[in-house]
DNA sequence: TCCTTGAGTTCGGAATCCAAACTCAGCTAC
DNA sequence: GTAGCTGAGTTTGGATTCCGAACTCAAGGA
C-alpha cells in the first residue's frame, strides 16, 4: 500500500496519521494554533519552501481543516487561513504532543511558552479517559478488538 | 530554518511535531501500538520500502521511543522492536488522533477496531484538561504567553 | 552442501523538496 | 499614467528522499 492510499484506509487512526504525518503538516498546524494566518508569515516563521507551503495549505483546505477568509488591509481584499471547527478539534492532538514534548524532549529547564486556563490560571495537559467510569487510561488499560 | 533543525528548536511542541511529522513515522507508531514488533511484519503490513523502514526505526531507536529486544525463535536469537516508557507515553497522542479521526474522518458507519477499558468496558477518548480545576479545555479556554 | 528465513543494505530510477526567480493584481507615489 | 511596492502565489532546475527489486549475510534444517 503506497503512502497515499492510507488516506482511504479503513482505520480511524490510520487516516489522520497519514494526513498529519506528511513533512511540515504538524509544524504548520503548530504555527496556526500559535496564531499565524498569512502565507508570508508562515513562510517567514518556518522557512518552508513556498511551493510546499502552497501544497500543504491546499491539502488542509481540501480536508476542511482550514478555510480561506477574506479580510481588508489598506483598502484591499486579501485572504488569510483560519481553522475550521474540524481544525480547532485538533487541539487535543497538539496538546498531547506538547505534553509529551515537555516530559520527554525538553532539555534542562527550558520553557518555550506558557499555557494556562483563562478562568482559573491552572496548567494544561492532555490525557486519555474512559467514557464510562472517567478513569485515566494508559495503553495497558485498554483492550483492542477487531472491528465487529 | 530547514526542517531538520526543528529538532533543536526551543519549543516543547515543535520538537515532537518535527519528529513525528516525517512521512511514515506516525503510521509506524500506529502499527507498533497495534502490536507489530518485527521488521518483516512492519514491511508486510504497511508496504513501506525496506530502506525507509530501516531509517525510521533507527530514528525512533535513537530518540529512545523504541528499543531492540532479543528473543528466541527456532533456537535462534533475533530482535524485535518494542516501545520504551517514553514510547508508551505517546499513547495520548495516538488516542487524540483516533478520537479526531472517528469524529471527522470516518465515512459512514465504519468501525475500524474497538477500544475499551479493561476494567469497566467503557469507551476511550482523549481530552485536554486543566491541571488545577480539572475542567475540560478547548483552544479558546487557554491563554498562551511567551516564555517567562 | 544446499535451502530457507529474518533482517537488513545497495542501487538506479521516480517522486519530492528546495531556493531563487518570475508573475500578477491592486494600490501609492511621483 | 507609469514606475514601484506588496502579498500571494507559480515556475523551474538542481538536490534530496523515496521506491522496488536485487543482493547480502548469518543461522539453522534437509
Amino acid at each position: 500500500m503506497p503512502y497515499a492510499s492510507f488516506a482511504s484506509m479503513p482505520c480511524a487512526l490510520g487516516r489522520p496519521a497519514a494526513l498529519l504525518g506528511e513533512r511540515w503538516t504538524l509544524l504548520l498546524l503548530r504555527q496556526i494554533f500559535l496564531g499565524t494566518r498569512r502565507f508570508e508569515d508562515f513562510q517567514a516563521a518556518m522557512e518552508i519552501s513556498r511551493s510546499v507551503l502552497t501544497d500543504r495549505l491546499n491539502v488542509l483546505l481540501q480536508e476542511g481543516v482550514l478555510k480561506r477568509v477574506p479580510y481588508q488591509e489598506d483598502g484591499r481584499t486579501r485572504h488569510e487561513y483560519r481553522l475550521t471547527e474540524k481544525g480547532r478539534d485538533l487541539y487535543p492532538v497538539m496538546m498531547a504532543l506538547r505534553t509529551w514534548g515537555e516530559k520527554w524532549m525538553t532539555p534542562e529547564e527550558e520553557e518555550s511558552f506558557h499555557l494556562h486556563h483563562r478562568d482559573c490560571g491552572g496548567g494544561v495537559r492532555a490525557k486519555v479517559e474512559c467514557t464510562d467510569c472517567g478513569a485515566e487510561l494508559s495503553a495497558r488499560d485498554v483492550q483492542v478488538t477487531a472491528r465487529s
